[in-house]
DNA sequence: ATGCAGATTGCACTCCTGTGCATTATACTG
DNA sequence: CAGTATAATGCACAGGAGTGCAATCTGCAT
């Protein structure tokens, strides 16, 4: 069993003793815009190279009451819409001089013990990206002067930054999108977690079928994975109507729900069915799938979200920002 | 503007003074292993309860020099392979109280500063998923008593935890997969970005195809990508000899490939074109690829890191750990 | 009641950095 | 050269938590 070496990392006090000046030297140096002569600085700067010398940033949060560190919370990291989104999250924050913290709400005690490290750590704020907090555990966050950015939450915590995409208004525009084309069987694929960016897609497509007066079945299966979608499919093609027209309130239902189509029913894309996704996952722009679906603009929404973190209330108030989706039409559709 | 609350945080001097005990309780009652009485740790805990404390593990990092932090550093985070990598890696670590750190090496000064923060977030370990960083930044990293981890890379720094997958095994297994059922003019897809285990995949596989008499064009392009996969495919059935058989060193080079030989060049796979991939990423048992491939054992290997990441040197000393991947059998390659 | 071992508790120091304040060095003006 | 404004420097303290050491308390046997 090897003992760790003691006092591994260098600190302020070596580099000082190095170049023969005060420690306060050394943490001016390395502070923005503090008074410090140039002849000193490049010493400094020389000791703290030749030993390896990088600022603590935990020592340095200690003293500011700031540690520049951004706590992502999420599940299912492995899916490629929230993959997309850490990425861009992660490099953007970088960009500005903050760092990502991932937590994993997927293991174990859940979203309940994630938060907790949220405040552990004492991130400067959290990014929800899933998983419905306890509001309790949010008010915490908040009170201890942590930003909480949250998305797509129907029930706001005075003081939590809330983000929507404009997921009614595209959900009626896949439904005319697929009306249109003169799909007249049409129904909705879904997962059974209530998230309520996906309920809100799943009722705006509903009830807008309904003022067309047409009644649209939903299916309502699992989580919200390549996997339910495909089981999805094998439920509404063994029933004796087959639908002719699909809006899977997720790409990755998409996939599923189109592979069993094609592959266990032949059905034919688009001249048989057409499909509707949403997020615009990378896969949708494949040529196995081609799928017409509503892209979530990543970028703008994540820029947004680190200019919140520093605390700043936003351009509005407590009303949640919203973010247009915008159609990408493909070949999930068939022209009109 | 409105200003942050000033000692937004709670600390543990409020939760003693409160509880009427002093500092030293506080912390003993959330220390492992510390003495304290049931009376008074029951106070403590009811002060902390009532004031929404926690415990402040920046703070207790600079004492005993173990952040509890680990970096992953990498690119490309949205890939589905260094998804499914992260998603296993942040759960495990916070499975042993640790938490993880996503250092995006993709943007702007690219790897070099990534492992700066590294070091200046005091991280325990470093794993670097992606990038080939510079010898000398491993080496300080090293000296200041951080462990690094490091995926197939060749040359290693002292000290370097490195490794394995069984890359040149599984390739040449590859080979006699394609060659068995009678692919007779065979192809390597790869990318330009000459990581280590790629090349080994490459090299083994045209190897192993020369012993037996067959030469193997590579065709290398881009970056390790769907969109490489599919211009490596428009390149080489473009030619007049086209191949049957090809080896895609990447789950997602293959995906592209596949759909770009189906969709403009209408080759049935595999009737007319046998696939083998490597990974095993989700895409690669959806039902358009049903591709034949190799499955990293990802979890086994994010259990092997984190045990590595306390800075035990492993059961092996510096040599690579090394991994099996085992053959995922589907329907991209037709049966004998 | 006394003695003693063991369990609790508090003091004070440590970790590393940023910064207000007082002090000293430098530059500039007349 | 004197006088003053300004820059540079160092001291000392703060910030939150862990821990060795000494002091106190508890319980038990005599």
């Amino acid at each position: 069993m090897k003992q760790r070496p003691e006092r591994s990392f260098i600190s302020a006090q070596q580099v000082a003793d190095l170049a023969g000046v005060s420690r306060s030297a050394v943490s001016r140096t390395f502070t923005e815009g503090a008074s410090v002569s140039d002849a000193t600085r490049k010493r400094v700067l020389q000791a703290a190279e030749k030993l390896g010398y990088h600022v603590n940033h935990l020592a340095r949060g200690l003293m500011n009451d700031r540690s520049n560190i951004v706590c992502i919370v999420t599940a299912d990291i492995d899916a490629p819409y929230h993959g997309q989104f850490i990425e861009a999250l992660t490099r953007q924050l970088q960009a500005v001089g903050k760092v990502a913290m991932i937590v994993n709400a997927s293991g174990g005690s859940g979203i309940e013990s994630a938060m907790r490290l949220t405040l552990q750590y004492r991130a400067d704020a959290s990014i929800v990206l899933s998983g419905q907090p306890d509001r309790q555990i949010i008010e915490n966050c908040i009170s201890n002067g942590q930003s909480v950015i949250v998305v797509n939450r129907d029930e706001t915590v005075a003081g939590t930054k809330n983000i929507n995409v404009s997921n009614r208004a595209s959900a009626r525009e896949a439904f005319h999108m697929l009306h249109r084309v003169g799909c007249t069987n049409l129904a909705v694929v879904t997962s059974t977690v209530g998230t309520p960016s996906l309920l809100a897609r799943e009722r705006a497509f509903v009830e807008e079928a309904q003022r067309a007066g047409l009644d649209v079945p939903v299916v309502r299966i699992g989580s919200t994975s390549y996997e339910s979608g495909a089981a999805a499919a094998r439920q509404l093609f063994c029933r004796t109507s087959r639908p002719d027209g699909a809006f899977c309130v997720t790409d990755l239902l998409a996939c599923g729900f189109m592979d069993v189509a094609r592959e266990e029913f032949d059905i034919s894309i688009p001249q048989e069915l057409c499909v509707v996704g949403f997020d615009n996952i990378m896969q949708s722009g494949w040529a196995a799938y081609d799928l017409t679906t509503f892209r979530q603009p990543i970028e703008d929404i994540a820029a947004y979200m680190v200019s919140l973190v520093d605390g700043d209330t936003g351009d509005v108030g407590e009303q949640p920002k919203r973010f247009l989706t915008e159609p990408v039409w493909r070949k999930s559709v068939r022209p009109k």
